[in-house]
DNA sequence: TGACAAAATTGGAACGTTCCAATTATCTTG
DNA sequence: CAAGATAATTGGAACGTTCCAATTTTGTCA
């Protein structure tokens, strides 16, 4: 219902022309002070808003400072971080976030992709959902637009990806625990089929192999990466024969859910069985037991992805560039560290 | 560096003018099969992209297709389900969402939502940042652009709403925990300047008035809304000269904290100590003990607002309506519920 | 088959901005 | 103060689409 206030509107109300209003808008140092300053004050007084569609419907070349984020599951807080950290960097450089969630549905995000293209965003981060294929992202790499792939590696795809190092984790994760000790370690939840599990899986069998331990299939208890995905490999795991005392678990939800499930059987997590987790979420340091993990930081690897593609819309060119994103294993109350041992052992 | 593929191009592929490619875009019946199955082939080959920008500068009444959804605190899974519902039926209507986190800072803000303005968005769904005021809504409903606030009340804006029944909530759960014979019931967690806390709060007095129960500014311990305040808050319970034995939690991020603080005191929640949370997250019902909240169900509080907001687009006209989504107690185990009680008078 | 209706197609103007080349105003300086 | 240099401003074209009115093609029926 409103009319719509153009530069035009600007320019006769502050008696010069739209091209210099134009270039107040965008700040050139071309334009006289006090022209700028009348400018600027009708501008206020007449609610003008600026119209970034005709803009750069214009200017072709430089584009329309979006950037799209596109994760598999935003109720995991795990991405919500990672979309926060991306916001951050995204925002102080004058873009604005697009987000959207997969929900790990392979039909959404094509959907979404392809109406962020048509939004013309000038960069995408996408941590893909499973099943994600190369060809998904062809058409969008090939007009020349900056990918960032994060998380989950899309193999045969020509785009900058930022993948957190985790068979270092999760080898690092399990030497801890031989080191504590234990010799029947079990793997706690995921889906086998996404490159995530299985990098950290053969982490978690390397250590075992070099520390010496026998590697069992049976102690490799899979569930949906969740809560309760934890709760329900816990609940396996005491039903087995030979119980293990430990588990280096897929992510942090599944550690909690392994918590609440060993509790639900009267076994205290980090005194009765070792739990790590992997990704450090922000609740880890504040449950209790403080939950040992692997940190991936999640914010910062948001920051990050989104530097790299920030980088990537700067030059222009696209090279592909793979970052490893390193990890360290942050160790806290849930695996009942060396420390807390040897304080129980004096209280004897 | 790739050149753009236009209409005209198409066009000129298909042997046809612009204007039937836009007829056959715009999924007009006044174009002929055979034409359209044409161009549609042209389309694809060429792997032409519609430009919305384009697009909605010309069709200056029909808005963008994008909806704004801002956000207060991503991190807090709350909100991240909210999102994933407003998404749901947002996307089914053909829309987009365009979602930003403020993490409570108002300048933060004000930046989001003037750059959603520019983008054209044709709605908003805000759940405003501590401290808003309505005049910062004001230039954006005088654009006529719908506004849907959720969550939190903005005192005076003239924008519909949808915000949940904080103090029917808060009274259900304090009237169940007297049910239960407890007689001295903290309210654990929440910054005191937010409409949300007072209600609960004041929910949470009218039900112990009630029951006949004392009200005591003591058992009133505030802290951040989050797992770590919730940690706080409980220790700083339990060292009371006068222990309460049962808390109502400010959300169900400070329940999980509580829990975690009571174990730390090796008190058991839900056996020694009754814990009830407020939103009913995903996790809740997972979690061990299970615990016992007020649902106020946030996927489906956004699929409301989102209807909502929809309704307002589709409609042209902005009245404003207020409506209070109703709120169920969900109980399960970590308020011990009577029927635990029998069972466990039963095992003696 | 002629005449009229209905269906399908079309060229040009318009949306709000930026860019370019051109113009005008202002400043310097011998 | 003339004249060249510099600073500031400007009109018009262009971006890729949709809308409108007009035109062409096809279909119908006596």
């Amino acid at each position: 219902m409103k009319e719509r206030v153009t530069v035009i509107d600007i320019a006769r109300a502050a008696g010069v022309s739209k091209s210099t209003v134009s270039l107040v808008l965008q700040a050139s140092p071309l334009v006289n002070e006090t022209t700028r300053a009348k400018v600027n004050a009708v501008i206020r007084e007449l609610g003008y808003v600026y119209n970034r569609g005709a803009a750069n419907l214009r200017q072709s070349n430089a584009k329309s400072k979006i950037i799209g984020v596109v994760v598999n599951d935003l109720t995991n807080s795990f991405f919500a971080e990672l979309a926060v950290g991306i916001d951050m960097v995204v925002q102080s450089a004058g873009y604005v976030q697009f987000l959207a969630n997969t929900g790990e549905s392979l039909d959404r995000q094509r959907e979404v992709i392809a109406s962020m293209r048509e939004h013309g965003i000038s960069g995408l981060i996408l941590s893909p959902a499973r099943g994600t294929d190369a060809a998904d992202l062809k058409p969008l790499v090939a007009s020349g637009v900056p990918v960032v792939n994060v998380v989950r590696q899309i193999v045969g795809a020509k785009v900058s990806s930022l993948i957190s190092d985790n068979h270092a984790g999760a080898h690092a994760a399990v030497t801890h625990l031989a080191g504590l000790g234990h010799r029947r370690i079990a793997f706690f939840g995921g889906f086998p089929d996404t490159a995530v599990f299985s990098e950290r899986l053969r982490g978690y069998r390397d250590a075992l192999v070099d520390a010496g331990l026998e590697v069992s299939e049976e102690l490799v208890i899979g569930s949906a990466p969740s809560r309760a995905g934890g709760v329900d490999a816990a609940e396996r795991a005491l039903s087995l024969p030979v119980r293990p005392t430990a588990a280096l678990c897929f992510n942090d939800a599944v550690a909690f859910g392994a918590c609440d499930g060993l509790r639900a059987k009267r076994l205290e997590p980090g005194v009765d069985f070792a739990v790590v987790g992997f990704d450090d979420v922000i609740e880890a340091k504040a449950a209790v037991p403080a939950l040992t993990t692997v940190s991936v930081d999640p914010q910062g690897m948001g920051r990050r992805a989104a530097q790299l593609l920030l980088k990537q819309i700067n030059a222009g060119k696209a090279d592909a560039e793979a970052i490893i994103g390193s990890v360290r294993l942050v160790i806290r109350q849930s695996c009942g560290s060396a420390a807390d041992k040897r304080e129980r052992l004096a209280l004897i």
